[in-house]
RNA sequence: GGGGCGGUAGCUCAGCCGGUUAGAGCAUCGGACUCAUAAUCCGUGGGUCGUGGGUUCAAGUCCCACCCGCCCUACCA
């Protein structure tokens, strides 16, 4: 039964390049996901972009004399590119400075509103006198009223661990240009989260034994204390708050946070306006039998398992308050927050201003994507922080890709090619023969088990196992020595090709650029799994942004399929680079610098 | 300070509701083979499961305390 599946992924912050470690929490594991559910027949809508407003970017652009624009753009670039590298197949990664995203983000504010969810409210805020604007606490610091130390921030001393206002700091300063905060009254708006902790909590539970227990634990436990939660700011570089007497006042946006999390909806409806239907994305938000996976790090739970459910509670008239859903219709809620752990660097924490980074973009040109997502797919940070390091991954690349996957393609298809020079008709089976291909059908089954569950670690382990057996096969059969018995030499590298088939079909949502090569290997004609790709586009004849896009309606589908004999082969090149050991120390001394 | 997660072989990690001699891959060592990017296959050694208590016939697996690392606590996945 086909399924719409909406694959979620988290909005990378326009604020810089993306490193390894981004795309594990978010990249990899959501295109695995979504690429195991086409091939398994479901109709996937994978959607994020870059998420471009708030102070961080606006202080970045101030700093480098750029406007919050100009930097937005670089950096939407640079990640698209970054992600097109790796292969990610967004049915749309577009951005949320765009005339949509502005429309659903206020389009869901006035739900709210309307229906008694946002409340205004008066706040001391800090404003910066020269600028004229508002510094967030954490842009604040100064000496700790508790224990005294000097370098505590304004929302909390890293030193005593209490939690702080930034007006009882005694001698606060801007960590951006040093000086003196004023601290003047200003007005906001809040999102009555207390109106929904009871139905969070109804709707929490019922996702006992579904979710990964750390997200539900860790989002159960903040029901407890939930707070109002302001959601503008007084800044000039966001979404406009869409009420008479707001709308065109320059020094109030909505939070980033509040717009950043519409994306997932906006981008959808672009999406759909731009496949020309423009209601099509309802099939993924108002279809009941629709399921919708959200892919992150785990510092981003909060925003997908609280508060983006809260707000489309609200908008849907489904909180303590009640009230009617808005012009939209009722929203669905995630079905699963999938989070990730974090990837740390060598034994250290990735930082960018400390150089313990790798930039996705270096990593690519020095290594293929297929090398990045099976590290991260194999060795990533699932389930708890894992460390990367590049003697592993040299490690990975040459033991389990190179030898253990490449060899077994090359040296079944080489042998094949050299003798037959074709795919060779299969005689009378041996039981060796025969529980070899039951292992490698089986495998479909319990790989797919896997990744439903988004357990890619051991999706990918079993998958490799299947290799792994191949490979102990061709040893125990020995073809090579059987020059005699043509017959039965092509009846195992028969069976061998079929299992290396059956193999690049489990290893494709992993590895889409070497499943692709293998399929024209073995004489497959047209697309196998499509690969994303930049487009220019604009909104009305407006200024035009990339987006990645692409078709991803190959051939590959989740199941054996009978290879034919007689289709010609040619002999095989190698699919994966060996790496030189000395690629180690090389890439140490980089990070060295 | 509050909350969450983790601390298992040299390395990177699995171990669901407590139950026989704690697992995998890589690395080490020994052997086999040569079709293949010297790749593959077989065998071998290696851990008082962070520390200290407790519950139990039985604990890596439950409870308590402590140590260490990481995350969130109004914006670095």
């Amino acid at each position: 039964m086909s399924q719409h599946i909406l694959t979620a992924v988290a909005w990378p912050y326009a604020n810089g390049p993306r490193h390894i470690g981004h795309v594990s929490g978010f990249g990899v594991p959501s295109d695995v996901f979504s690429r195991y559910q086409r091939m398994a027949g479901n109709k996937v809508l994978m959607v994020s972009g870059t998420d471009e407003h708030g102070t961080p970017i606006q202080v970045q652009a101030d700093k480098e004399g750029v406007t919050a624009r100009e930097l937005a753009d670089r950096y939407n670039r640079v990640i698209a590119e970054d992600l097109v590298g790796l292969g990610l197949s967004y049915d749309l990664f577009t951005r949320t400075t765009t005339h949509n995203h502005y429309a659903v983000a206020q389009e869901i504010f006035l739900g709210l509103y309307k229906n008694g969810y946002i409340f205004p409210k008066t706040t001391m805020g800090a404003v910066s006198p020269s600028t004229g604007r508002t510094l967030p606490d954490r842009y604040i610091e100064g000496t700790c009223p508790i224990c005294g130390y000097d370098g505590a921030r304004g929302d909390q001393c890293d030193n005593c661990g209490n939690q702080l206002d930034p007006i009882d700091l005694i001698n606060p300063r801007s960590r951006i240009n040093g000086e003196t905060p004023v601290f003047v009254e200003t007005e906001h708006f809040m999102l009555d989260l207390p109106a929904f902790s009871e139905v969070l909590g109804t709707w929490l539970q019922s996702k006992q034994g579904e979710w990964r227990p750390n997200v539900l634990k860790f989002s159960l436990n903040l029901l407890g204390d939930l707070q109002p939660r302001a959601i503008s700011r007084d800044l000039d570089w966001g979404v406009p708050i869409p009420l008479d007497g707001w709308r065109d006042r320059n020094d109030k946006r909505l939070y980033v946070w509040f717009d950043a999390v519409i994306g997932y909806l906006s981008a959808s409806i672009e999406w759909a306006r731009r496949s020309g239907d423009p209601d099509a994305w309802r099939q993924w938000w108002q279809n009941p039998d629709a399921r919708g996976y959200y892919f992150m790090g785990k510092d981003n739970i909060v925003f997908h398992s609280e508060i983006w459910p809260a707000m489309l509670l609200g908008y849907n008239g489904e909180g303590a308050r009640g009230g009617t859903p808005g012009s939209l219709g009722k929203l669905a809620l995630p079905s699963e927050v999938v989070s990730s752990e974090f990837l740390t660097m060598e034994g250290r924490k990735f930082s960018s201003s400390r150089q313990v980074v790798i930039y996705v973009r270096d990593f690519l040109e020095r290594y293929s994507a297929d090398a990045l997502r099976y590290y991260i797919a194999v060795a990533g940070p699932e389930n708890q922080d894992t460390d990367f390091t590049w003697s592993e991954f040299v490690n990975r690349n040459n033991g389990e890709l190179v030898a253990a996957w490449g060899n077994l393609v090359n040296r079944s298809i080489s042998m094949a090619a050299k003798n037959f020079g074709a795919i060779p008709e299969a005689g009378d089976l041996t039981d060796a023969d025969r529980a070899l291909l039951e292992r490698s059908r089986t495998a479909f089954a319990a790989v797919g088990a896997e990744l439903q569950r988004s357990r890619f670690k051991n999706a990918v382990t079993e998958a490799f196992d299947v290799v792994r057996d191949a490979n102990k096969y061709l040893a125990d059969q020995e073809p090579w020595k059987i020059k005699d018995d043509p017959e039965r030499q092509k009846s195992i590298l028969h069976v061998a090709l079929q299992v290396v088939d059956d193999a690049k079909t489990l290893l494709t949502p992993f590895l889409p650029n070497s499943s692709n090569k293998i399929f024209e290997m073995l004489g497959g004609e047209g697309v196998w799994s499509g690969m994303p790709e930049i487009r220019e586009v604009d909104e009305d004849g407006g200024p035009t942004y990339p987006v990645i896009t692409g078709d991803y309606q190959g051939a590959a589908r989740w199941e054996h399929r009978p290879i034919k004999a007689g289709t010609p082969l040619a002999p095989p090149t190698p699919l994966f680079a060996k790496l030189d050991p000395k690629v180690v120390d090389e890439e140490l001394a980089r990070l060295a610098d």
